[in-house]
DNA sequence: AATTTCTCCTGCAAGC
DNA sequence: TGCTTGCAGGAGAAAT
């Protein structure tokens, strides 16, 4: 489940593989994986361009090239890019050719080798653009600030007159971009704030706001540091798992203590999402009775 | 108009 | 052992 820790460490990985490259070579193994309309030629994605930077904003990749070309990636749920270069020691790869969608053959600097997309659910997919531009305009529209730049002051904008639970408006990528249920999840239980605090309340307390926020940023921050989280099937470029498991709080920890306060971690379904949470130091912030009853009568 | 639910998809694990 | 069932969730569409 790749939230924005992965898809930057994805990222990060990548870039020094793929800038200057040349891609020699595209193969498309199915045509449904590229979720533009229309005909899809190999030069819709990238080949015999030199590859200019990648690039991310929240969940969403970007792959673009010299004379502007672009591909947008997204991993979805199972998506997976990776690298198999000249004495790769990516064995995993070597392995796994179900479910492998689209294959670039990549002539670089730092040695040529092949980069495959593979995702078993398809929840992810390719985007043609043919400039980066084009990327951000169409694909990134109505997106919310990615989420390692969000600042107290946004989300205090973004939220107000919001009456949906704090962890709903989250994982909303129109609010901030990147945040899935994992993160979520940790920063909320970091921050203190019950996962199913009315939205509205986190932008009426400036402090609650600014906490939530850097408690964010920072997990995000040493997630990406950590490579990421590995929960079933993440893997980075290389084959590498996520570290960052190790430093879940909550998520995946029902029914363990809370290690802040020892009480036992609860489970509930919270926008369709499993939500992981202690009752005990993550304060549910309830409208008074007064407000309520206001409320009641509009 | 804001918010919730539904839908897509496969792999894995639990239960019988 | 082999079957069924349920769960995991990103994001856009559909429903409320």
């Amino acid at each position: 489940m790749p939230e924005l820790p992965e898809v930057e460490h994805v990222r990060r990985t990548l870039k020094p593989l793929l800038v200057g490259a040349v891609v020699t070579n595209v193969q498309l193994h199915r045509r449904d994986i590229v979720r533009t309309n229309g005909r899809v030629r190999p030069e819709h994605l990238l080949q015999g361009a030199t590859v200019a930077d990648v690039v991310r904003h929240g969940k969403d990749l970007a792959i673009t090239a010299n004379d502007g070309r672009t591909v947008g990636v997204h991993l979805g749920m199972s998506g997976w890019l990776s690298w198999l270069g000249h004495g790769s020691q990516n064995k995993r790869d070597e392995i796994k050719t179900d479910h492998v969608h689209c294959i670039w053959t990549i002539e670089g600097r730092r040695g040529d080798g092949l980069l495959r997309f593979r995702d078993p659910r398809r929840f992810g997919g390719l985007w043609v653009y043919s400039t980066l531009k084009a990327w951000r305009d169409e694909k990134l529209a109505g997106r919310g600030p990615d989420a390692l730049d969000v600042t107290a002051e946004h989300l205090i904008e973004a939220l107000t007159n919001s009456h949906r639970p704090i962890k709903a408006a989250l994982l909303d990528q129109a609010v901030l971009a990147g945040v899935g249920n994992i993160y979520a999840d940790e920063s909320l239980h970091a921050a203190r704030i019950h996962p199913a605090t009315s939205a509205h309340r986190i932008s009426q307390s400036p402090e609650l706001a600014h906490e939530l926020c850097a408690q964010l940023r920072q997990i995000l921050r040493e997630a990406i540091r950590a490579g990421g989280s590995t929960i079933r099937t993440y893997r980075g470029v290389n084959g590498d798992s996520g570290s960052y498991v190790q430093w879940h709080k909550v998520y995946g920890r029902a029914g363990e203590p809370c290690v802040r306060c020892s009480n036992a971690l609860r489970s509930m379904q919270l926008a369709q999402r499993t939500t992981v949470f202690c009752p005990q130091c993550q304060v549910r912030m309830r409208a008074s009775k007064r407000q309520s009853r206001a409320a009641a009568r509009s």
